[in-house]
DNA sequence: GCTTGACCTTACCAAGGGGGCAAGGTTGAT
DNA sequence: ATCAACCTTGCCCCCTTGGTAAGGTCAAGC
């Protein structure tokens, strides 16, 4: 199967799938005689998986640590859920500072009375750093 | 003064006001004669106001527009809270999109039992693309 | 055989939002 | 005079993905 079939089925682009054996994420396809890529069941079956970690919202970083742990049979699963958890946690971190960036936004927002005259607080907090809203 | 001094007040980095400069975000500071940038009180305002815009999330882009709208006293501040509330609405689909990715690999993380066996729902999930949990 | 279109290859540029380093000039204090 | 701290420009790096270009290959239809 070539790259694009390849991408298709996996869910990735052909592009993604070059970038990721250029850094070494996946080890290096197979190559025809015409110096085409190939990919068997095997392959595949790890692209989906990749696929799915960053759906999730693994760094490349960590689809690779739990890459290797999947290829690992001896693994226990206290070092995905490790993994996983740590990664919890960092969505949990940005999720909070995002969170309250939109309400220190939303109040703005919400005391702007939006009409045609120059008069906005947004602008006011901006220049004077938000330190006395 | 100086451009070290600009970012010690401002909050910026020295090195983010000259990148700022040469993409246009802001005008060319004056130069002395030994050709270092320096900065008067309007230009450490307007550092400033771009520090905290910064701070609120917003992109280089829209600091540009907040820094247009602020610099015209004719504006109409619907158009700022126009400019916000998209931004708060931005923020809102990502943080909806990091809430729904958290809370799959939360599900996942939580019937892990996270021992020194190799079972782990965490990668059959990866495996099997999320389909079948 | 020839053309056409779809596919593959490598290689480079772009983005945001900076960090870091190098090589050199300037300033101010000791 | 020397030294540290500052400034200048310029370049490379991070990360991940899309785009684009120039060229090779394959399969179909004529």
């Amino acid at each position: 199967m070539n790259i694009g079939q390849a991408a298709k089925q996996s869910g990735l682009s052909a592009k993604m799938i070059r970038y990721y054996e250029s850094i070494g994420l996946i080890t290096p396809a197979g190559r025809g005689d015409n110096g085409y890529r190939y990919y068997n069941g095997d392959d595949l079956h790890r692209l989906a998986f990749i696929k799915r970690a960053r759906d999730l919202g693994f760094s490349l970083e960590e689809v690779g640590k739990l890459l290797t742990l999947w290829q690992d049979r001896q693994r226990a699963s206290a070092d995905v859920k490790a993994l996983a958890g740590a990664h919890v946690e960092e969505l949990n971190r940005r999720i909070a500072e995002m969170v309250g960036l939109r309400d220190t936004l939303q109040e703005l927002v919400d005391h702007c009375q939006g009409n045609d005259r120059p008069d906005c607080p947004i602008l006011r907090d901006l220049e004077s750093g938000g330190c006395c809203h």
